[in-house]
DNA sequence: TCGCGCGGTTGATCCAAGTCAACCAGAAAG
DNA sequence: CTTTCTGGTTGACTTGGATCAACCGCGCGA
């Protein structure tokens, strides 16, 4: 069944140059007199509820989204039912990019809680970019850094045991949620374990024992979704530890 | 042992709009007078030697490359030695994207033959992008393609079995030698087992056994690195078969 | 307040893929 | 032509994580 979700059409004008997300999001590195132009771009906010589809597969492509309130996850789903979370994505995060490339979203985004995104309209984000050249320097920065973390990922896929992943994970998660001014070593999971397990290629009772051993070695404090993590660099050693195996 | 790779600082003009890769390539949908405005923009070719490097992690980014002749692995090493190839490229593809975010090349292109590029200034494709609209568009739409394929090959390491991998595997291969004109059937691979190993997280001798069982059942015919697709539809089968298990 | 259900934990067992090891084939070097 | 080396195949055995199943506890709605 589909819902249609509510479209603030503020007439907001100052999105991002009022906005206290800027160092995080797409306006980063830009000067102030090109922040300013950045305003005219976002057209409107829109908010999603928990568990909601921001966008689909195969829903047309029309804008990119900057997350301004919340968090969502990407996925991508096989005819079989399997499911493969690509991403987690905090505020300031920009999601949407894989649509550009047939003009249909790639993947699913769902909201892990009520969230707030602003929609930049992709016409109008090509037209700024092709005069604030400021904005076209950090828009391909944006990409470029999705690939590199796509890259990460597939090391994490394709080269780590599951204490590793999780571990790498943890770390990641302390490391964004510091750069947003959150505590780096005490924050809340918005997504199950489930979910971590499809985006660590592991099975929830992997990630839930995985947790359990973290806990019993006293690398973390973990509470269903309340983690506290003692000994970060406890969690470094181990996803290097395999160095003296070789 | 550093070696200096040869770089052909030819003064051709004409680079793009007499390449007969346009269609695969960074041009491919640009109108014919934007792309006799890409001439420019291809400021050399060079020449890399099978296992030389294009480039490496933290190398200064400057450029960005098309493959003209030859294929390419990227890979990501981790301190400890371990390996993650994180892709193959072949002829039109493009190289070096990793780079724009941090301005350092965060993984090392290799040639699995003797290849040759063209060498695209990073700087003077951002200048021509903000005139020439079909480039800028164009552009954004290959990183765009890179972040999709990037899911898939999440999609592949977290969800799949080995089999599966290996079938996905080379029906992609498949896909893009047909896309250059080659037999859809029958292909020489150019990377070892070791190499598709890395890419599908398996062992090499997980990949030997499969390509071995996928012999046996008369789906390919594998002869060391050369390839005859015998069953395409029996492979396509093979990656959604989970199915029937649900 | 109680009961229900979802998300999480834990245990027992199984199996796909990893590991270790021997061997083979073709290409390059002498 | 023989030797060597690298990449590939195959077999025997091990193991990390999946699977199956029971149970727990918090949060929510009746």
């Amino acid at each position: 069944m589909m819902v249609t979700v509510p479209v603030t059409v503020a007439g907001l004008k100052k999105a991002c140059s009022q906005c206290n997300l800027l160092e995080l999001c797409l306006p980063f590195g830009m000067v102030d007199s090109d922040i300013r132009r950045l305003d005219e771009l976002v057209g409107a906010r829109r908010k999603i509820k928990r568990q909601q589809p921001l966008y689909r597969t195969s829903d047309p492509f029309e804008a990119i989204y900057a997350i301004r309130i919340g968090s969502f996850k990407t996925d991508v789903l096989l005819e079989d039912g399997r499911e493969q979370v690509t991403g987690f994505q905090m505020t300031g995060e920009i999601l949407g990019l894989d649509g550009i490339s047939t003009e249909l979203h790639s993947c699913n985004a769902i909201a892990l809680e009520d969230s707030e995104v602003c929609v930049i309209p992709y016409a109008k984000l090509e037209e700024l970019a092709r005069i604030v050249e400021g904005l076209q320097h950090q828009f391909h920065k944006v990409m470029s850094r999705e690939i590199v973390r796509d890259h990460g990922v597939m090391m994490l896929l394709g080269s780590m045991r599951a204490e590793e992943r999780l571990a790498a994970f943890l770390l990641n998660m302390s490391q964004r949620f510091t750069a947003r001014g959150f505590s780096a070593s005490e924050f809340h999971l918005r997504m199950t374990r489930e979910e971590i397990g499809s985006y660590l290629g592991l099975k929830l009772e992997t990630v839930s024992r995985a947790f359990s051993r973290f806990q019993d070695e006293g690398l973390v404090a973990v509470q269903q979704k309340h983690i506290r993590i003692l000994d970060d660099s406890g969690l470094k050693r181990l996803i290097q530890h395999q160095a003296c195996m070789r």
